[in-house]
DNA sequence: CAGCAACCGGCATACGTATTCACCGCCGAG
DNA sequence: CTCGGCGGTGAATACGTATGCCGGTTGCTG
């Protein structure tokens, strides 16, 4: 070895007076090495500072103990940000891989974009966890050709029957549904939706289906005219508020899709002159971590991200061993705060 | 080639009726491969959807094309989430890679942990990307550990005249001073520091500096007891301003060394009852998205972190290369909103 | 004392790509 | 006509690890 290069499974395997072979046994643990041999090639490891090159292990074992993390946007400007709530996500399932001996490569995709899903491809990873709102019709067709090429990969999202095991979601039904009873417990009754309800985003779908079921169960009679489109952005939330005082609507209440709507909402609102949350109740979904610092800090439904995170990780890996695997819909949680 | 196998350069090679090396060549760009020959080659990989097989080509190439990135915390509350402008940093520089042809590998450290930087001494990674703030004595031996095994690193941070090129950085001193200046036009004079001012935080103190040339050139006598510690969380702020009311000091504006902590202060202030701007003009440092968000929208500090992601990445590579590389100092921009 | 099992560990090789070197044929110059 | 050169390609091999297979040693049993 000369000395400036990194040594390698043979140098150790020189110092320690055995074959290449054990050394990699005796490091990866098998138990046909003795203990004491085990030791002292690890001693000598150690001392050289050795670590096994892991392109040369993926090569031969076919897999690289490594993840990828698409994020999609549906239209990136191109210095936009992220949602906060998929970059707070980003953290709990980098701490699940590094529990779990994985790695996490991370990407950004358009979604109008090839993603040539090189990543598994390429073996540079073993399995792919897909992240983001967007229009679903858009990737519907690149997830069928993901199955076609029996690539392993969860997705966050609402959870379809017809994916089993590879969709990660929270229960979006029921979370529009709890913040529907909340405000109908605070006494109001014209609540308006902001978000877009068509069934190109089958989550916010689903949380406007959960309010009208809440309506429903209460009696509260139905009013139109209460619902306004909205992507994610905070214009957007801001945009729709004065689309609403535009149209005249009478509203007490405004169950906005997600907590960047809602906090454009809020901005409108006081622009507007009303009051929140004695004019008007404001609740958000996401539980991002500027609802807490907004003000008034803002009533939301939280999606568990650390749960969330252990869960697609905890999935992409079973499926990659084989092993069975289940969608799972995870709870959401209400959390009161200032805005209602 | 088994039906189901991944196809590898011998299986196009067989097709086009050519040996491995050929192929090899041609799909690199290799101009001694003629260009019929390159043409056919091309069609057939396309057509068998082949990707190069990335741990191999590593593993002959000694070098992965893929970048590092390490987030250190100080003392991360396990499930606790990142500073968003470092969220923020990450979404720049994956950008970056991505424009280069690099992938990025992402991970959490503890400062206190081993960080046995196994990612590029495993080969895994060409070289590091070093986030965070914290406190600087910490990984300070580890960075001359990471010098010695000649390790490629930037590290994004107060920039150190003695660690020459692997440092990128806002000019914080000039940051400070900028903010200093606007608090005085607008005819504060008993401004407050909230952040460390020790040299465990180097990039704090630049800032604190700024403020106080600021000060000084105004020939604004410095006044005793307005400069509190604070890390860089929200309830680090908010505890600080009650310190500041708890000693019964006289301020009229407040210079937070970081966003999070200036609406952890706002807080603070809005509970004491003292209005933002009336009474306490608030800046920031950083520009988080949840400056533009907070109630009132704090001014601040920008750190252009699209340019920065760039700026490490530019710098990284050209590391890597062997490039000669020159510690770039990045301007930050005043944003004025409604605190001030 | 022979036979056998359990335990350790070595030999050979495979993984898929990139690169070095050698080779072949062709063309133009001398 | 010969030779040098060059464009284009193939053969061989290296990269560093993991693993199937097999052989040797030890200790125990009958």
């Amino acid at each position: 070895m000369a000395a400036n290069d990194k040594p390698t499974s043979f140098d150790i395997a020189a110092l320690a007076g055995v074959s290449q072979p054990t050394v990699s046994r005796a490091l990866r643990g098998d138990p046909s090495v003795s203990m004491s041999t085990r030791l002292r090639i690890e001693a000598i490891a150690r001392q050289l500072n050795y670590t096994v090159d892991k392109n040369a292990s993926a090569l031969r074992r076919g897999q690289s103990k490594t993840l990828a993390l698409l994020f999609f946007e549906d239209a990136v400007p191109d210095g936009g940000s992220i949602n906060p709530f998929f970059l707070a996500m980003l953290g709990s399932i980098l701490r699940a891989c590094a529990a779990r001996g994985y790695d996490l490569l991370t990407s950004f995709q358009q979604l109008s974009s090839d993603w040539h899903v090189d990543f598994e491809d390429s073996r540079k990873a073993d399995g792919l966890i897909l992240l983001g709102y967007g229009d679903y019709a858009l990737y519907r067709g690149r997830e069928e050709q993901l199955l076609r090429q029996g690539t392993h990969f969860v997705r966050w999202g609402a959870v379809a029957p017809d994916s089993a095991g590879r969709t990660v979601g929270i229960d979006n039904f029921r979370g529009g549904y709890e913040a529907g009873r909340h405000l109908i417990a605070a006494g109001r009754r014209r609540i308006a939706f902001i978000g877009d309800a068509s069934d190109h985003y089958p989550e916010f779908l689903a949380r406007y289906r959960g309010l009208a079921a809440a309506l429903a169960e209460a009696e509260v009679p139905p009013v139109d005219g209460l619902q306004v489109d909205a992507l994610s952005r905070g214009e957007d939330g801001h945009d729709a508020i004065q689309t609403l005082i535009a149209r005249g609507a009478n509203f007490d209440a405004i169950f906005a899709a997600s907590d960047l709507i809602a906090i454009g909402a809020m901005h409108a609102l006081a622009e507007a002159g009303r009051s929140v949350p004695d004019d008007v109740g404001v609740i958000g979904f996401d539980d991002i971590p500027a609802a807490a610092l907004s003000q008034p800090t803002l009533t939301t439904i939280a999606q568990d991200y650390r749960l969330a995170g252990e869960k697609l990780v905890e999935t992409l890996i079973a499926q990659i061993a084989g092993r069975p695997v289940d969608t799972a819909m995870l709870p959401g949680r209400l959390i009161v705060r200032g805005s209602t």
